[in-house]
DNA sequence: TCATGTTTAGTGGGTA
DNA sequence: TACCCACTAAACATGA
């Protein structure tokens, strides 16, 4: 079982770095996407070292917002009021540390100014909502795949994200009892012409994918798992909701997809 | 006004 | 020693 997300580090200085402590708000995140001010929260409700002096801290977490590469900024939906963006972290990003420590980072993560460009055209053209699984959705095919990643043809008709597993899943008897009852809520967007007029153009029917703040979300948030500290837990449990999506699709071609071997241990996780 | 976001500069630790 | 990374501080711009 992952470890308890309550802290054990008290008032003392947890050990991990800016980015691993946004990283993990974002990923304990239903949707994987939070503002700046959700972000601040959690990591003050877990860490509470993190409760005084926060001008510093905040200060020096935003400064790695905008430095790093592997944070991505989304803006909000210009129907929605509210001050700032929300930030999520860049698919490509979980390769970024060693063996899935949230300790280490094996290397610095940098994105092409290419992609950059491209992405800060596409984003504020998506809907909020959206924006996560479209900008994963149109990486994949900047990558030369041509099948969304969440693709129905990945998992049952009528599976249900928010439901267990059922047993007809493929390899789902390999399972361990450690499965999140909280998923990712990332929806699946119908592929659609890259212009401007299609992008910004609501989606042909409503999708389930509650606001923050909103009852629903909030629910939600109860009902989120204890926080892998481990990325390769976390992709691990990607893996066994969509076990033909990263082993046993194409998009198994992807480095970083590579490099999550299937992590079902019941054992102390590596960062601790 | 304040929260948010960007940028620059400097420091220190680890490592090849 | 050079380089990379993380951290800190500060100034400034922007928008609700």
């Amino acid at each position: 079982m992952p470890r308890p997300l309550k802290m054990t580090y008290g008032d003392q200085k947890p050990p991990y770095s800016y980015i691993s402590l946004t990283a993990m708000a974002i990923i304990h995140s239903p949707q994987r996407l939070l503002p700046l001010s959700e972000i601040y929260r959690f990591i003050m409700e877990q860490f509470p070292y993190y409760r005084k002096n926060t001008q510093k801290w905040q200060n020096s977490l935003r400064h790695n917002l905008s430095f790093n590469d592997c944070f991505i900024k989304v803006p909000r939906n210009v129907t929605k009021a509210g001050k700032g963006s929300y930030w999520t972290l860049h698919p490509m990003a979980f390769d970024m540390f060693e063996n899935g420590s949230l300790l280490r980072r094996r290397k610095r993560f940098r994105v092409k100014q290419l992609e950059k460009d491209l992405n800060n055209w596409k984003l504020p053209a998506a809907n909020t909502e959206m924006a996560s699984a479209h900008y994963l959705d149109d990486q994949m095919s900047h990558l030369g795949f041509t099948e969304p990643p969440m693709s129905a043809g990945h998992m049952p008709a009528n599976f249900d994200l928010g439901s267990p597993v059922p047993a007809s899943i493929p390899n789902y008897k390999t399972l361990p009892t450690i499965m999140p009852t909280c998923l990712p809520q990332l929806p699946v967007r119908p592929k659609r012409a890259f212009t401007i007029e299609s992008l910004i153009a609501p989606d042909p029917k409503g999708l389930p994918h509650p606001d923050f703040g909103s009852a629903e979300a909030n629910a939600l948030k109860k009902q989120q798992f204890t926080l892998p500290f481990n990325f390769n837990e976390l992709a691990t449990h990607y893996q066994l909701y969509f076990p033909n999506f990263l082993y046993n699709s194409q998009y198994g071609n992807l480095p970083c997809y590579q490099k999550t071997p299937p992590l079902f241990h019941n054992g102390p996780l590596s960062v601790f």
